[in-house]
DNA sequence: ACCCATTTTGCAACCGGTTGCAAAATGGAA
DNA sequence: TTCCATTTTGCAACCGGTTGCAAAATGGGT
């Protein structure tokens, strides 16, 4: 129905291969010729089909845009960030949702049928085999967010998960609390795992500090206000490490609806620094993950996977810092 | 790099043609054959390549999902149903976020050249004649969360916002405020334009009720948070109904900040019932917009035109109905 | 064993572009 | 004007599939 490369040859009396020539640039064409086509082209509404092109150069601009974190608010933040970048570069992201899957081969499989040019798996919670099984699969792809491991396989992006649960315990250590605790993301997310195993790495240099963990059942305000709601049933602790900013949100409010007052009753440390922590009556102490600075990098990264697939994979981490507001007392 | 149709036939000792058939549904093959192909293409790890096949097929099965909220988190659960949905049928969303852009010419363009077989415009904000452009430019679409049109040119799903205006009106004057107030979203978008024109037409009806209104810069926490804090500075109405959930609980945040209680000194009802506003500490009484029945529908329709693009355009509208909860005083 | 209706298969053209190669056109220098 | 180096253009093959058509194979009935 819209009109192709031959329909615009014909109307312009030359022959098909001068119209491609016309719409790639590097391309060898008179500027005479050019208008005719260009004339021709416009009086017709026609554009190239991306997709014919694709076959035989082989690029797609497609990039596989690859997540399972539908339920924290950060990531309507990354997805814009990600969507906005890739535009602007020309590249178009094929949204893809795992929803609970955590098997790659689905997504691989339906990916290389669209041909896409690369991968960008954006979640915090998948294991680095993920990643990996796109690259075996020859795709070229970045993790952002995922896992920091010494010896990289596939570019990762992000940060040091376990160096934020030893800030967090060294602030909370710093202001004099005795008992803390973790209250963690779903277990199995990796970066619950690690944020986790550095909060008790640093405690375990201060063996008078009374420490227990939990972990909510997902990364969003429900799972962290029920998860907290179920703590409060017992003797809570003096702080806790909430291990991100929705499940500290949502711990802070089954903390108010308890009559308990923060920080003087317990003390809150979250993770990400999303907007609605700085507000006011949230007020939120929390160690500030730079998204902007994650999200342009990884798409710098996947573009240079473009020209060189094979580039030598590296892990690019940012560094956090501990944003001091009202939910954390005083350092005495 | 992927093996080929080619690959395939040559593996298996048939035709090219045959192999063809073995992977597409319908196409008569003989058991033997299918078994041969099968063979050889996981031996080769093959699977079509369906940007290929969209040449000839004319179909991609990818749809464009357009959308320029990304600041209020409703959106996110909107973009995890669509994307749900659409993998379900078999189909595969190509994300466009417009940012700050509302003329459907690039877009168009874009998806066009990707030959989407439809597209899905989720906007609350942009007119009917956006969507329209897409029709126009011969791509089947549907306007999800759309301005209902006494005579639609496009397909829309979503729900009667001038209705939900009055309906917010008649709760407030139900519960015996003389002092009310709209705050709504942007100016320009047609949700708040429509919710702000029910609002009044209700209001109306009672000309004692002092009436007066005002506008947040987007729909998002924080323009609520700014817009409440400025009304405040006055003296602020009795009750305010604000468009929007996000916008009401910036709002509830400004007025906690500023020491008022609500509902005691000023109401506040709400639009959407997001996750946050059942919260206790939160506790918002609002309008119910039915999103998954929305999306569900919107789902069917673009579905329903890919067999029949000419389909005669309708819309389809959800009823919404008041969440009584905590930020609007008893009715006396 | 033969016939004929039905199913299965391969051939070849086509989808909408791209690109190597050689022929044609251009233009500057002699 | 002629010559030659350079640029521009068209031809035709190809990218990875699909599909109409006719030939080949199948199989049931006699």
């Amino acid at each position: 129905m819209p009109p192709t490369l031959k329909d615009v040859a014909e109307r312009a009396g030359v022959s098909r291969a001068a119209v491609s020539r016309t719409f790639t640039d590097g391309a060898s064409v008179s500027l005479k010729m050019r208008r005719k086509v260009e004339k021709a082209a416009t009086e017709l509404g026609y554009s190239p089909n991306a997709l014919a092109s694709s076959l035989t150069t082989g690029r797609t601009k497609l990039i596989g845009l690859v997540s399972n974190n539908f339920h924290n608010p950060i990531f309507l933040e990354v997805f814009d960030l990600f969507t906005r970048g890739l535009q602007e570069r020309g590249l178009r992201p094929l949204l893809v949702n795992l929803s609970d899957e955590t098997d790659p081969a689905n997504s691989i499989r339906m990916l290389r049928q669209y041909s896409v040019d690369g991968v960008v798996v954006a979640s915090s919670t998948l294991p680095p085999g993920f990643a990996k099984a796109f690259r075996d699969a020859g795709v070229p792809v970045v993790h952002s967010f995922g896992r920091y491991a010494s010896s990289p396989e596939v570019h990762v992006v992000g940060i040091d998960n376990a160096e934020c649960g030893r800030m967090a315990a060294r602030e909370l250590v710093r202001r004099g609390y005795r008992d803390v605790a973790f209250l963690g993301g779903p277990e199995s997310a990796t970066s619950t795992q690690d944020r986790f195993r550095g909060f008790m790495e640093e405690l375990a240099r201060h063996p008078d500090i009374s420490v227990r963990h939990s972990f909510a059942q997902a990364y969003s305000f429900n799972a962290g206000r029920a998860e907290m709601l179920a703590r409060l049933n017992d003797k809570p602790a003096h702080a806790y490490f909430c291990g991100d900013d929705v499940l500290s949100i949502g711990a802070l409010s089954a903390i108010s609806d308890s009559g308990l007052k923060v920080p003087g009753d317990i003390g809150i440390i979250g993770l990400n620094d999303m907007e609605m922590a700085g507000w006011e009556n949230i007020n939120l102490t929390t160690i500030r993950q730079p998204i902007s600075q994650i999200i342009d990098s990884s798409i710098e990264l996947i573009v240079s996977m473009l020209e060189n697939p094979e580039r030598y994979p590296e892990a690019r981490l940012f560094p956090c810092k501990v944003i001091e507001r009202g939910t954390l007392r005083p350092v005495s």
